[in-house]
This record gives C-alpha cells, sequence and structure tokens, in this order.
DNA sequence: ATACCACATGGAGTTGACTCCAAGTCAAGG
DNA sequence: CCTTGACTTGGAGTCAACTCCATGTGGTAT
C-alpha cells in the first residue's frame, strides 16, 4: 500500500504518517524511494491508533512496541530475553496505575458535569416561568 | 497570599501562576505591583487544579469557568441570562460525551495492559523453568 | 510533448502549556 | 549603606505532535 492509501484508510494525514517515519515509530520499506506499506505496518498501525486513543505519547508507544516484539522474538529463542520482559512488565504495571488514577478522575468529572448541568438547568426552568 | 505562598500551597510553579494570569485564567488584584491571591482566587484555583487533572484544556476551563460565574452572576437578576446557560449546557453535554468515550477507551487499555502482562508473565516464567 | 498526479525531501511554522532568564524594584536585617 | 530575598516585567526557549511549504521526481493520460 502507498502512503495516500494508507491515509485514507486511517483517516491520518500523509504528513503525519511521514513523520512517524521520521521518527523511527513506523517506517515501511522503500521501493524506489516510494513508502510501500505492507500487511505488518498496517497492524502496527492499527495498534499506534488504538494507544494513541488510550492517551500514550508516541515516546511510550514505540517502548511498548518495541519491547513486544522483542518479547516476540526472544520467545522463538532457547533463552529468552528476561530483563526486556521484566523492564515491560513494570512499564504495563506504571501505566496500568496510571490508568486506575484516570478512571477515579472520570467519575469525579462525571459527577462534577452532573452537577454543574443541574444547576445550569435550574437556572433554564427559573427564565421559563419568568418567560 | 503572595504568589509564593500559592505556588508552595498548591505545588504550582510560580511561573505557571503568572502564566495563568498572562493568559487571563486566574488574574488576582494587585497591591503595589504585587499579586494578591485572595480567597476567591485561591477557590477558583482549586477548581482549575481540579479540572487539570480531568483532562480539560485551560481554554475549556476557562470557558466554563467564565460560563459558570455569569450564570452565578445571572441567577441574582430578575431576568437570567438564557444564552449563556445554554451554551454551557451544551458545553457540559459535548464535554460528557467526551469523558464517557474516554471512560470506554480506559476499558479497553485495561483489558489490553493485562492481556500484555499476562504474555509477558509467560516469558517470565518460561525463563525461570529454564534456569 | 505536456500536463497532471502522487509521491519524495528538508526545513520552517504552529499550538498549548509551560519554563527560564536578565534586568529591575522594594522591604527588612545586619 | 549594602545585601538578601521575594517579587516584578518582557521576551525567549522548550517540548510534543503535528502541519505546511517549496521544490523536485517519476509515471500515466491526452
Amino acid at each position: 500500500m502507498f502512503i495516500g492509501d494508507v491515509s485514507k484508510q486511517f483517516n491520518i494525514p500523509a504528513d503525519t504518517l511521514r513523520y512517524y517515519d521520521r521518527i523511527g515509530l513506523l517506517s515501511p520499506r522503500r521501493q524506489g524511494g516510494v513508502r510501500r506499506y505492507s500487511e505488518a505496518d498496517l497492524n502496527k498501525l492499527a495498534a499506534i491508533a488504538k494507544m494513541k486513543k488510550l492517551m500514550f505519547s508516541l515516546n511510550e508507544i514505540q517502548i511498548i512496541l518495541s519491547a513486544d516484539a522483542q518479547i516476540d522474538k526472544s520467545l522463538q529463542q532457547a533463552s529468552p530475553d528476561l530483563s526486556a520482559a521484566q523492564a515491560l512488565l513494570s512499564q504495563i504495571r506504571a501505566k496500568l496505575r496510571e490508568v486506575e488514577a484516570l478512571a477515579e478522575n472520570i467519575k469525579e468529572v462525571k459527577r462534577e458535569l452532573a452537577r454543574l448541568a443541574a444547576k445550569v438547568k435550574t437556572v433554564l426552568e427559573a427564565g421559563e416561568y419568568a418567560e
């Protein structure tokens, strides 16, 4: 797939895809100077998009993705690389705590917004009777 | 309160407080050129800090805070300003939808992270037996 | 041959939210 | 009187994540 097709399919500007290439987040092979996105590239991009929605920074995504890949690779060897796995696991746990804190915040904001909405509605109803 | 005290109490750099003043988010009165934070200012700052944690942009915070204040003011008048209330209400609803989408994402990320953690643990356990 | 694409590059510009700095003022302490 | 410390200002710098631009190349359509 060419960059334009990928851009359309994922609804991501081509410039952004080139940017991802530049920073080494997603670097497809070239054919005659032109980027060709493989099936694997598309899968990776899907993973990136998903994590982005989940508010990971591009940096975090990069770390997690490469650690994940490294683990997959080492799984096929006789002696898996435990340190990479350990590092990734603590990364994951940290993110999990972060996400849990966020979930708490979200509960709170929902209460706050509901409270605020109720107050606003009071004003609107008072306005109705006044007319 | 002086800027330094506020900075300490809220654990927010003085430069950030000055920045908030600059952009008109929180502009305390001056006494001889020096910022004096009133009780009301501190309450407002607390509200700002809270909303920040909830991932509102400073811009959103500003809009919501001023709409809220305007509503409070108009509540004390004979004819409340319904348009401000309407605007705020739709703002709130939009944010609520946003927050709900975020909550969904968070559920998903938790599943993802759990899945990833399980995979990593497999590697680690395999490593143990191999030793 | 010419026009028109989609692609390429390097580099500059943008936005939001700070963050840092140099230079200056002012009150209190030794 | 001089230093110290907390404050002031305007302006510049930083960071992430784009976003835009001028210029250039290579392939297809008329």
